[in-house]
DNA sequence: GAGTGGTCTAGACCACTCG
DNA sequence: GAGTGGTCTAGACCACTCG
């Protein structure tokens, strides 16, 4: 691991842990730098990764600032980085199962050939899957994902994490996701099995997963209850 | 403008008129130092700064490549940064008109206290606005400001833009946001106002804007008609 | 093995904030 | 004027990719 990333680590501990409470100033980089016996560069490197994660704000003269926003007590971590929604679950020590309602590989539409950058010769997975958790259903999930990206996906990577076999077992790098959120009426496939009423929206979460080589790898569109599931994330500017 | 910026500018207009097309690599970062006659350490900053923008993926060994993700030809840039409604529009060449049901100053209850970190006694504009796009009604939006730092505010600011107002003329500088995206049933008022049916969603946005000194200056919830607007954006990893 | 980008240093100059 | 962070340099070493 770099030094600056260590830095940043135990940085980041301090500002949790109220060592330096918010409001405050953050040791000058001057001091930082004797502290940690690195150059400036490498501290302000470290200072650089908390400014994007909202910790602090440096003012060039001024200092740099220990920023006490409501949302350091929030868990949106999870939200901003693509880990898959067991993983996502997981973390927040919440029970997710996800029962697996058709698994059928064939060649894509016209849509999915333009989302996933396919010919209409180059077959995909098409995956649908009710999420539910805590014995409640509340995503029904729709997924697409080309062939050969993907080898050998099986009936039980869908019901424990895909996520986790392409990242660790294929070893594909996640490069970011585009998404789109919206809202929608429920359909009479959306009411069967989210067990909704027929008035009830349901928010609609499209996203396209793209590898770090750039090529999409996952086109999936959910369907979540409205009164289970929001969708937040902090955006920061640079 | 610094060096590395000058020069990301530079590489982001070739990229985007093809001199580099997609799929190919960059040229390396040591023809780069001679072409600029910069050191290298600020060639790498500028492209740090395309790569945060999703524009290019740079490999340790194997050179700094060209992405070509779909959503460069969208306009998604106007959804990450916070600049308001009327100045994405404006931007977009779209009409927007913004007509005000309600503006008061009040004293703010329980929850928009603890959104804007406010006692009890500091006054707030509470505001009300049904936001028009090209003649159609689209959003309804409340939103809520400490009167402390927003002095002055008119009846003339929301007509055209609350945005331009405070960021221009009192010089405030934006960190960033807080968004929460959730779908909801349309209430009576809902209805009235977005001109929508009694079974239409409404796709609702909850915002906090963050000045960079940290204080929230705005706590915002905006009903959006179901069938004219999604929210889209790009999520890159780092 | 040649070429690539990632990290790091030790210094410099400067714009900015603040009292 | 003293102190702060932002930028930039010219070099170094290294991990990694690729043929």
């Amino acid at each position: 691991m770099p030094k600056y990333q260590e830095i940043a680590n135990i940085l980041r501990t301090r500002i949790k842990n109220k060592t330096y409470p918010p409001d405050s100033l953050l040791p000058n980089q001057t001091d930082l730098v004797e502290e940690f016996g690195v150059s400036r560069m490498t501290v302000k490197k470290a200072i650089g990764i908390l400014a994007m994660e909202g910790l602090v704000y440096s003012q060039r003269g001024a200092g740099t600032k220990i920023l006490n926003h409501p949302f350091l007590k929030k868990d949106t971590t999870a939200l901003t980085v693509y880990e898959g929604l067991s993983t996502e679950m997981g973390k927040a020590g919440r029970k997710l199962v996800s029962q697996v309602i058709d698994f059928q590989v064939e060649f894509p539409d016209q849509t999915i050939q333009e989302k996933l950058m396919l010919t209409e010769e180059q077959p995909i997975y098409s995956i649908v899957r009710l999420r539910i958790l805590e014995d409640q259903p509340f995503i029904l999930e729709y997924t697409y994902m080309p062939v050969h990206l993907v080898p050998n996906l099986t009936r039980g990577h869908l019901e424990s994490s895909i996520y986790r076999y392409v990242k660790e077992e294929l070893g594909v790098q996640f490069a970011g996701a585009y998404r789109t959120i919206a809202a929608d009426k429920s359909t009479a496939y959306d009411q069967q099995y989210l067990d909704c009423k027929a008035d009830d929206p349901v928010l609609e979460i499209e996203q396209i997963v793209y590898q770090k080589n750039g090529s999409p790898i996952e086109f999936s569109r959910s369907r979540n209850r409205y009164d289970v599931r929001a969708y937040s994330y902090l955006d920061v500017q640079h």
